[in-house]
DNA sequence: ATCGTTGCAAACGTTTTGCATAAGG
DNA sequence: CCTTATGCAAAACGTTTGCAACGAT
């Protein structure tokens, strides 16, 4: 029924680590294009979960975003089927960038964001960001040495956290990936 | 009923691009301690898959190794479960890695190796390796400055390689990852 | 004799699919 | 009206588990 609303304020980029990155559209109007030149349908649902996705989240895997949307019976509601097919549109559309982590897929925002990469604590099982500029550079190097060309990359450190390490918190479970 | 043999030569590493690390056991011999050190037995089974993983593989996953063992019925058949639970203690003993590419598991060498890392072609799907010392070096300082304490990492340059690209192979089926 | 190991079948958790109905263009 | 999108149920996928029989120590 309704549009997409326009110039829609983007509260993710101010409780995001690192400074915003000049965007012209939002992720919004750059899913919108998406579709339209694709000959796609702007429906309620992907109305509804671009707006989930790009309010909220860090990064995310389908069942925390499903969690968090409308149960079935209620307004809203966006079968777990059309989660999945939307999530792999917005990963075409270029707004999320998706990995996996112990067995799922892990999906972040890559539009309007500077590029970083992770560290993952084996005891917390935590994921946090970390931005470096040398790294970009050293993969852009190496990658023309070996004469390939850069789509992108995926860098994850994994090891002990500053705070598991220092509150000597030594549980864990299985050590995956 | 016959030993694991000792002194078992290594094709795996002449046909490796880099170096081979000087190590003081096989990987055979290394299983074997790490077998005894936990009190846990030496099967048949897990012979016969040490023998296999170590002797010709570079990185693959479960089916790709399932593929190359004899079928049921035949001599030496290894089920589908043993399999993945001695995979899982190869990890376990510090001679394989895991990691995920498009939604599975792949395991790669990591005992008589140097560390290296990985460029994927969209294209042709193929995992090629690279090695870089100044990518360890600059892994440590980032993880010292947020005192993160490494236990390893996961590098994938993802993008076309050098033969893709210039055969102008336009083919491709998902994109993932 | 004990207790770890195997193979089988069945379960698992995540993601995908076929299909009939709904709804955007 | 035509075609894409949705929800449902069920399948598919890679992987894991419970269990009875087996075999190493």
């Amino acid at each position: 029924m309704h549009r997409f609303s326009r110039n829609v304020n983007h509260p993710e980029q101010n409780s995001n680590p690192f400074e915003a990155v000049e965007v012209s559209q939002t992720p919004i109007e750059r899913f919108e294009e998406y579709l339209s030149s694709r000959g796609l349908r702007k429906t309620d649902q992907r109305r509804y979960l671009v707006e989930q996705v790009f309010s909220r989240h860090e990064h995310f895997d389908a069942d925390q975003l499903i969690d968090q949307l409308p149960r079935k019976g209620q307004e809203n509601y966006v079968s777990r089927p059309t989660v999945y097919r939307t999530l792999k549109e917005f990963v075409d559309a270029g707004l999320l960038r998706r990995f996996e982590l112990n067995g799922r897929s892990v999906y972040e925002p890559d539009y309007g964001y500077p590029e970083h990469d992770h560290f993952y604590c084996v005891k917390c099982r935590e994921l946090t960001e970390f931005q470096s500029d040398e790294l970009a550079q050293l993969r852009d190097e190496i990658a023309k040495q070996h004469r390939f060309r850069v789509r992108s990359h995926r860098f994850i450190i994994q090891g002990v956290c500053h705070s598991c390490s220092s509150r000597r918190n030594t549980r864990r479970k299985q050590d995956l990936v």
